[in-house]
DNA sequence: CGCTAGGCATACCAATCTGTATATTTTTTA
DNA sequence: TAAAAAATATACAGATTGGTATGCCTAGCG
């Protein structure tokens, strides 16, 4: 058996290709050569081109949070330094020769009708980040943890818009310092 | 002659075609036939799809930019206050019905390639606000203007991330919460 | 051994895409 | 009023799109 099954291989492709060019800029045959797999191989393991995009969602989400979470974590003990190494971890990214914005928000933009599974993909994924960043708040013992988590998750989304627009990692050391002033502004 | 010219009248059936779809996926056929207009004048005015999407933008950029500075300035004559009716001016954004998210984002995630045209016409939008909000800060006699306002924008950037998520108008609200902490952090 | 599922190669389909050509009519303007 | 510019209608070109059909091959497994 190889190290990656065609699914994976599949994805992978796809979702290097969607980040460098966009959803619907990218067609399924290109997607399919860059994994060096036949079309019909490609329609046996999703039936859409959608179904396909939803899978590469899926497969980043949890891929890249976990990764975050875990780095987080790795990066220091105290609790309210985990709420500020965030912010690092984000200038790493913006840096990182890949960048190019969020792929729930860039796909949201290019789909945006209502009630689509890739809408609620994107939300979910949003929600489970702002639910780790509120319970690091409530282990940093910080009041009113939700609403600073929601406030954290405007001063990421920012901070991702504003790396994408200007291609600057300059965003993620602003969003650092405000969120130093909100944390201080909500402690016990 | 008419009330608009065809030029405008293109114009503006884009942008609400661009606004409800995306960019690629609405083609040239449709945005002719929704402007009552034959492609072939459509060609007459610009030489491309990109060429329309640029002046789509440019439009844009203009009418709601000054249309936003226009309502700040009318909502009250406090600088302080002026900073802080910018999440109002927001909120009422996102509680419109043709809210979908920013144009110019949008665009930059559909057309992310380095220096395109687009790129720059998103770019100095963001940096047109910027340097009102700049202004804004200054007249408030806020220190470290330049640094609050970069601040701001990612606070507004983040919340128009949010809303479009969750469609909701609430992440105003909180980035105007956020906002009013950032201020008293940097007051005189 | 032989069967079956997954994969390959290739060709095709109908629809749609951006952009152009032709030829006629309306509008502007000098 | 006559020439020039802009708009119309329609059709088409050439490429690309998502998705399918056909047929062969090969690897795993009972």
């Amino acid at each position: 058996m190889p190290l990656l099954s065609k699914r994976e291989q599949l994805i992978q492709a796809a979702l290097e290709l969607f980040s460098i060019t966009g959803y619907s800029a990218v067609g399924v045959n290109a997607i399919a050569e860059k994994a060096s797999i036949t079309k019909k191989t490609l329609y046996h393991h999703f039936k859409s081109k959608e179904e396909l995009i939803l899978a590469v969602l899926r497969y980043y989400d949890e891929r890249h949070r976990n990764s975050f979470m875990r780095t987080v974590e790795a990066k220091t003990e105290n609790p309210k330094d985990r709420l500020l190494v965030i912010f690092d971890i984000l200038e790493e990214w913006f840096n990182s020769k890949n960048f190019s914005g969020c792929l729930f928000v860039r796909a949201m933009g290019e789909y945006p009708e209502e009630g689509t599974s890739i809408r609620s993909v994107c939300q979910e994924s949003k929600i489970l980040t702002q639910k780790y960043i509120q319970s690091l708040a409530e282990e940093a013992e910080l009041q009113d943890a939700d609403e600073l988590s929601e406030q954290f998750m405007l001063l990421i989304e920012g901070a991702i818009t504003m790396a994408q627009v200007n291609n600057s990692h300059l965003s993620a050391v602003r969003a650092k310092k405000a969120a130093k002033v909100l944390i201080k502004g909500s402690a016990q």
